[in-house]
DNA sequence: CATCGCGTGCTAAAGAATTAGCAGCGTGCG
DNA sequence: CGCACGCTGCTAATTCTTTAGCACGCGATG
């Protein structure tokens, strides 16, 4: 296990980005902060994000492409691990019971049939 | 819309730790920090996070007992918000199976019903 | 080939977060 | 009573974040 190295305000804004994005450039980091800083300041947080190791760059061309170093399934894994230990008391049946009644996701007849199926292979395969 | 607001690190830890349990003294949050500070700096935070808002207090005999404002349902939803949008490009599908698969949860399999269940009834409900 | 545009790293100043100390107040007890 | 204890609010110092500026390099272009 690594230390925790928590993250800080903006360098969790930035995460996040490119955990959506899956990749990005500081360019593009910066037109997807809420409340945006300079070009200058937002390659210094990818710089210093890559030296403590949460974040590494390709070269694309001219300009560097940054990406998590964390897996996506490894980094979905741990915030839902978080989410479902901080809000849901630890009960997984009640996250998707929020998942499936939340008002504001709507789920298609389609969808709905494929996480039954997910549930049910699950059951099936004994876990 | 409020504004965001945005949490400081120690006020996310803190802010977890009364999502955790629902409600707690000082003294509990203090216990819950992984690296605490002082005593007296626990209390500063809690009382910086009341006047913005975010946590509410209870006399509870000589002492505060202190709870998040929000209700647990509406943070368990923006929380899952977040989430599906960051790691999960919006598909509550994909939340599902990291649930369901998790190497970390075991599922039994009445809790495995429960969940369809609760997927059957949503679909039935036209949602 | 000079110059411009666009990228990088590094650094230091400004600002915000974090911390702990101090003073005061109420309650229980010898 | 008067002292000790445990709580609170506030404040000020320290530390860490956050910011933007500056210097340099490379490649395209007139």
């Amino acid at each position: 296990m690594t230390k925790p190295d928590p993250l800080t305000r903006r360098e969790r804004e930035i995460m996040d980005i490119l955990h959506r994005r899956g990749r990005a450039t500081a360019h593009e980091v910066l037109e997807d902060l809420a409340d945006p800083p300079s070009y200058s300041s937002v390659r210094t947080f990818l710089r210093l994000l890559e030296e403590r190791g949460h974040v590494r760059h390709e070269q694309d061309g001219p300009r560097y492409v940054y990406a998590p170093t964390v897996a996506r399934r490894q980094a979905q894994r741990s915030a839902l691990a978080h989410l479902v230990d901080t809000f849901f008391d630890g009960s997984v049946e009640e996250v998707v019971a929020a998942l499936v009644d939340s008002p504001k996701v709507k789920l298609s007849p389609d969808e709905l049939d494929r996480i039954a199926a997910l549930v049910a292979k699950a059951k099936k395969e004994g876990r």
